[in-house]
DNA sequence: CTCAGTGCAAAAGCTTTGCATAATA
DNA sequence: TATTATGCAAAGCTTTTGCACTGAG
């Protein structure tokens, strides 16, 4: 198909690489969590899937969530709220800075975060596998429409 | 009354300073919050609070729960679950280590969260309200039984 | 052709809410 | 006594599951 962009190509790539069937809700699911620079929780997925795929199932985008967190394409997270958020699963480690205003996330990287994660390891005797630094805040527009 | 302990005396004036109206309910989920050294979930609460009062309902551990929040007297912790635990808010600064295993947590002290803090804070022009680290993994007792 | 994946609808957690009753200040 | 809080039941949200049908390999 000379229609399919290289991204897309690469997401069906991964697919294929961890013997999982591909199916066009799976590709477009992988294709909309990628571009969505991360932090999307199902239901707005959904509603984006749904532009592309009208027929598309929610049941569908939570099914295929739990496979792309088993194969370890996608991360959960659970920031201040009742529902999950997602976002690609990227080699450098990140952290989050959420504002309570908005809701709005943004990342940052913290190098430190080696040190601690061995200190601690040691101190507590606990094989870590992940390590995340929350902070939470007002960003800067929050703050003056506070004033 | 002589049989009230001194921390029960303490949480009553914490209410009592916050201007809310005192209850048995209250009182008594209070001091399991307290005693329950932290990361209660609401339903455990519910189950140790029935134990001396049957009659306490499920919608009040909640809408008691929302009312330490507000006060600042409990914070609400999301672990990567689909419920929240609870715990009170201490003044010292502490985070979490969480098994994989067993779904204990494990508090941890790190002094240089204030540093990263104002380092962040500067750097994304955030606000910041709240550090949290946590870190995933297995304890010693888990890692042991998976080998 | 076969079995994994999908859509739909129904169910299953966890949490919130409406309303009449009970209890605090 | 005047509200505020409670218990119960019902509803709300997010997420999961059963089942018959569809589509990828």
């Amino acid at each position: 198909m000379s229609t399919m962009s290289l991204s897309q190509e690469k997401n069906r790539k991964a697919l294929n690489r961890a013997g999982v069937r591909i199916t066009n809700q799976r590709a477009l699911l992988l294709a909309l969590i990628r571009q969505g620079k991360g932090h999307l929780d199902a239901d707005e997925l959904y509603r984006r899937a749904r532009e592309k795929q009208p027929r598309l199932s929610l049941s569908t985008v939570y099914r295929t969530l739990q496979i792309f967190k088993r194969l370890g394409l996608v991360e959960e997270r659970h920031f201040d709220e009742s529902h999950h958020r997602y976002e690609v699963k990227s080699s450098a480690e990140h952290h989050h800075l959420v504002c309570l205003g908005c809701g709005g996330v943004v990342e940052f990287q913290y190098p430190l975060a080696r040190y601690v994660k061995r200190n601690v390891a040691e101190a507590k005797d606990f094989e870590i596998v992940d390590t995340e630094i929350r902070m939470t805040g007002y960003c800067s527009k929050c703050r003056r429409s506070r004033k």
